[in-house]
RNA sequence: UGGGGAAUAGUGUAACGGUAGCACGAGGCGCUCUGGACGCCUUAGUCUAGGUUCAAAUCCUAGUUCCCCAGCCA
C-alpha cells in the first residue's frame, strides 16, 4: 500500500461521486480537530469569551465571539461568558450589560455559566501567597519611575530590585499588610520573580498586584490591592478548565509568563492560540478611539449607526446573521490584514436581499402630474413583497393623478445610457401604469424641474404591457395624496479615507472624518409604512436597505440607511 | 549581534510535496416590472535569491519587508 513519493496517479482515488465541499477549517479549527483526534482534552472543547468591561463591544469583538462561541458550537463543547475586571478603575457595570446584551443580540448564549475574574479573587490571593512561599514572588518597594528604570531596554537586560531578595517571611507579611491597607496607593508591588536578563520583557519580574483604592463593580471596596491582568488571565482559564485559550496576536508574548506562572503553581494547563484581530477600511476599531468619538460628541453615542459597535450596527440596521456571515467569510489567520468595508456591506446585501420586504419611498421628491389620469381618482394596485420570497405576499398601494417620484429619476437633457424619464420617454412606474412625459415645469429663477407632466397608458394597469412592448426603464413612486412624511438618515462611511490615521506629520486621524457621513433628508414614503416599528427592514425599492430608528413615533417615522443597494448607473454616469 | 510573530491576485482567505482555488472588488455579457437579485465570462497572485526533489506556496539556507513588546492597562 505504502509507496515512496511517485507521480500522482492519473486519476484521483479519494474524490467520491457527489463530491460534498472541501471543509475548509482555519488553524484553529485545525489545531481544535488534532486534538480530538489525538484526544489531548479527552475530547472537551471547551473556550471562552473574556472582554474586559471598559467600553462597548465592537466587529472586532464579533470576529472573536464568533470564533470561540463558534468552535463551542462546532465541535460540541461548551463557551464560557467571562469578564476580565481587574482593573475597577475603568471598568463600569453599564459596560458588563451592554455587553451581555450585545453578544444575546448576536445570537449566543452561555447558559449558566457566566464568570467574573472579581469572583476569583481570593483563589488567586491564594495563588500569590503559593509563589511567594515558593520564593518566586516577592514585594517590591520601587516606584514606577524605577520599576521602569531597573526594567531595562529591549535591547539591554534589566537589574535586579534592591528587594528582590527579602526573606519569605517579610514577602507574607508586607503582602498581608498591603492587603490590609496599611500602604497608600502605588507603594508598593508584590512582584514575580522571573529573569530581569530576559530577552522577553514580560519575564522581567513582572507585577502581579498593584495597591489601588477604586470602587469595584462587583467587589465593591473589599479590595484595595488588585491582580494585573497577566496574573489573572491564565489563571481564570485554568479555573475554568479551557482547552483553547484564544486570544489576539500581541499576546503571544505574555504566553511566556502564562506558562510560567500556571508552570509554577502547579495547575490545569490550557492551550493559547493567537490570531489576528479584525481592522476595517473607513473606520476605527480601538476603545481609545471609539470612546473619544463619543466624549468628543463626534458621533451621538456608542450606537451611532455610524460607529462599528455593535449597539452601532445593530442601529444602522445590521442583523446578526450578516455579522456572523461577514465573520465567518473574513477567515481567520495570523497575518495582520484590514478587510475592506464593502466585504461587511455585502454580507448585510445578501442577507436583507433574502428577508426584506420590498417598499416604495420617495428620498428627494419631483411632483408628477398625470394629466390624462381623472382627478380625485385613487385606485389600489397590487405591489409584490418580496420577489426573493413568494411566501411574503403583496399589498396593495394607492395609486392617483399626482404622485412623487425620485429626483434623480428625471433628467430635461438624459445622459447617454440613461433609462429613466425624461420628455417624450416613456417609462414604467412600478406596479403602476406605463407613463410618457409630456412637459416639464420649471423654476424660473434656479431652472430646477417642478412639475412633470405625463400621460398614463391604461391599457398598462400594474406595469404591464398586453402587447409586449418593452420599456427600458421601472421607477418608483408614491401617490401624493396618500404618502407618509419620513425622516431618512442616509448614513456613509464615517472616514473619508481607507485608513482613518493616514494624516500629514502631527495630525489626527479626526482631520479624517467624512463630513457626510450623515446627511438627513425628508422622504415620502408609501402608506403600508404607517405601522412600521423600530427595528423593522425594508428595502426601498431602488434605493437601498433601511431600518426603523428607535426615534421613529407613529406619525414621526424615522429611517436609517443600513446600506443602499449596488448602484449600477452610479458607476456608469462616473465613468462619464 | 534584544525577543516574539507574519508574508499567496486590488482586499481577504484556501491549497498540509502533485492542476494555485474561493469570496469581495474591478471589467464585460445575459436575464429582469428594482440599472437590485440571479446566471455566465474576464482580469489578476505564491516577498526576494539560492538549494533539495521527477515535482516546492509547501522542505532547507540566506536575505527583504511588515506587525507586536520597555503600563502599578487589558
Amino acid at each position: 500500500m505504502t509507496s515512496p513519493n511517485g507521480p500522482p496517479p492519473e486519476s484521483q482515488p479519494d474524490k467520491s461521486e457527489n463530491d460534498s465541499p472541501p471543509p475548509r477549517l482555519n488553524f484553529i479549527q485545525e489545531i481544535v480537530e488534532d486534538d480530538l483526534r489525538t484526544g489531548k482534552w479527552g475530547g472537551r472543547v471547551h473556550t471562552r469569551f473574556p472582554p474586559e468591561p471598559n467600553g462597548y463591544l465592537h466587529i472586532g469583538h464579533a470576529k472573536s465571539i464568533c470564533l470561540n462561541f463558534g468552535l463551542a458550537l462546532k465541535y460540541g463543547g461548551l463557551c464560557n461568558m467571562r469578564f476580565d475586571d481587574t482593573n475597577p478603575s475603568k471598568e463600569e457595570e453599564e459596560y458588563v450589560q451592554s455587553i451581555l446584551a450585545d453578544i444575546r443580540w448576536l445570537g449566543f448564549g452561555w447558559d449558566d455559566r457566566l464568570y467574573f475574574a472579581s469572583d476569583y479573587f481570593e483563589q488567586l490571593y491564594d495563588w500569590a501567597v503559593q509563589l511567594i512561599q515558593a520564593g518566586k514572588a516577592y514585594v517590591c518597594d520601587l516606584t514606577p519611575d524605577q520599576v521602569r528604570e531597573y526594567r531595562g531596554t529591549l535591547t539591554q537586560p534589566g537589574r535586579e530590585s534592591p528587594f528582590r531578595n527579602r526573606s519569605v517571611a517579610e514577602n507574607l507579611d508586607l503582602f498581608a499588610r498591603m492587603r490590609a491597607g496599611e500602604f497608600p496607593d502605588g507603594a508598593r508591588t508584590l512582584r514575580a520573580k522571573v529573569d530581569m536578563a530576559s530577552p522577553n520583557v514580560n519575564m522581567r519580574d513582572s507585577v502581579m498586584y498593584r495597591i489601588l483604592r477604586a470602587t469595584h463593580h462587583r467587589t465593591g471596596d473589599a479590595w484595595c490591592i488588585y491582580p494585573m491582568y497577566d496574573f489573572t488571565h491564565g489563571q481564570c482559564d485554568s479555573i475554568e478548565r479551557i482547552t483553547h485559550s484564544i486570544c489576539t496576536l500581541e499576546f503571544e508574548n505574555h504566553r511566556p509568563l502564562y506558562d510560567w506562572f500556571i508552570e509554577s503553581l502547579g495547575i490545569y494547563h490550557p492551550q493559547q492560540i493567537e490570531f489576528a484581530r479584525l481592522n476595517l477600511t473607513y473606520t476605527v476599531m480601538s476603545k481609545r478611539r471609539l470612546l473619544e468619538l463619543v466624549t468628543g460628541k463626534h458621533v451621538s453615542g456608542w450606537d451611532d449607526p455610524r460607529m462599528p459597535t455593535l449597539a452601532g450596527l445593530r442601529r444602522r440596521g445590521y442583523t446578526p446573521e450578516s455579522i456572523r456571515l461577514f465573520c465567518e467569510r473574513i477567515g481567520v489567520a495570523k497575518f495582520n490584514s484590514t478587510i475592506e468595508i464593502s466585504q461587511l456591506e455585502n454580507a448585510l446585501r445578501e442577507d436583507l436581499n433574502r428577508r426584506a420586504p420590498r417598499v416604495m419611498a420617495v428620498l428627494r421628491p419631483l411632483k408628477v402630474v398625470i394629466d390624462n389620469y381623472p382627478a380625485g381618482k385613487t385606485e389600489l394596485l397590487e405591489a409584490v413583497n418580496n420577489p426573493e420570497d413568494p411566501a411574503a405576499g403583496s399589498r396593495q398601494v394607492p395609486f392617483s393623478r399626482e404622485l412623487y417620484i425620485e429626483d434623480d429619476d428625471f433628467r430635461e437633457v438624459p445622459p447617454k445610457k440613461y433609462h429613466r424619464l425624461s420628455p417624450g420617454v416613456e417609462v414604467r412606474l412600478r406596479y403602476g401604469y406605463l407613463v410618457t412625459c409630456t412637459s416639464v415645469e420649471k423654476d424660473p429663477q434656479t431652472g430646477q424641474p417642478t412639475v412633470v407632466h405625463c400621460t398614463y397608458d391604461p391599457a398598462t394597469r400594474g406595469g404591464n404591457t398586453p402587447d409586449g412592448r418593452k420599456v427600458k426603464g421601472t421607477i418608483h413612486w408614491v401617490s401624493a395624496g396618500e404618502a407618509l412624511k419620513a425622516e431618512v438618515r442616509l448614513y456613509d462611511h464615517l472616514f473619508k479615507t481607507e485608513n482613518a490615521d493616514e494624516v500629514p506629520p502631527g495630525g489626527s486621524y479626526l482631520q479624517n472624518l467624512n463630513p457626510d457621513s450623515l446627511v438627513v433628508a425628508t422622504a415620502l414614503v408609501e402608506p403600508s409604512l404607517a405601522t412600521a416599528k423600530a427595528a423593522d427592514f425594508f428595502q426601498f425599492e431602488r434605493q437601498g436597505y433601511f431600518v426603523v430608528d428607535q426615534d421613529s413615533r407613529p406619525g414621526a417615522l424615522v429611517f436609517n440607511r443600513s446600506v443602499s443597494l449596488r448602484d449600477t448607473w452610479a458607476k456608469i454616469e462616473k465613468k462619464a
